[in-house]
DNA sequence: ATTGTGATTGTTCAC
DNA sequence: GTGAACAATCACAAT
């Protein structure tokens, strides 16, 4: 086993704007079929968690705050999304680091949630009154408790053999 | 009044 | 392994 390494991989999103990315309508229950227990019936969960938000969607909300500081009359959400993904595809790995730890935080805090948030399930789970349990509907965090939010700004960019951004214009020709 | 739609990518879950 | 669904956003259309 040889660590082929030899020719240079260009990443063909760069080259391409975008894939036709057919899209259509990811939502509105394309197939709304009962084997698949996402389909199933959208409860009113007000206390159900939503998806933390990817790399790209932690970037997206503050590059929506800039699109729109300079395209303060833009009202179509899909041309900050345009935007947005042609430039995230164009920012260096690095910087998308930056998000991704963002966003794994954001992640971390979604499984808190869920914990909280599958006890109260539980807990008035054929009780249809849900609201009603909200005295007794306590949290018990033994770990840290509120102290979520740790100023870490360790920006350690240390790469040891990740070839990450090495421009080396290995032409294979 | 309420809810869907359009567009992006990443992540997640079911089969 | 694949694919479909869903996460935010905002103004507007439709019911």
């Amino acid at each position: 086993m040889t660590k082929g390494k030899g020719t240079v991989r260009i990443p063909k999103e760069v080259l391409k704007a975008v894939d036709d990315r057919k899209v259509g309508k990811r939502k509105a229950a394309a197939k709304p079929d009962k084997s698949s227990a996402r389909s199933k019936k959208a409860k009113k969960d007000p206390n159900k968690p939503k998806r933390p938000p990817s790399a790209f969607f932690v970037f997206l909300e503050e590059f929506r705050k800039t699109f729109k500081a300079e395209n303060p009359h833009v009202k179509a959400v899909s041309a900050v999304g345009k935007a947005g993904g042609e430039k995230w595809k164009s920012m260096s790995p690095a910087e998308k680091a930056t998000y991704e730890a963002k966003a794994q935080k954001r992640k971390a805090d979604y499984e808190k949630q869920m914990n909280a948030y599958n006890k109260k399930q539980a807990s008035s789970a054929d009780d249809g009154d849900e609201e009603s349990d909200k005295s007794k509907s306590e949290v018990h965090d033994d770990e840290e408790e509120g102290s979520a939010e740790e100023d870490h700004q360790e920006e350690d960019e240390d790469d040891d053999d990740d070839e990450g951004e090495d421009e080396n214009d290995d032409d294979d020709d």
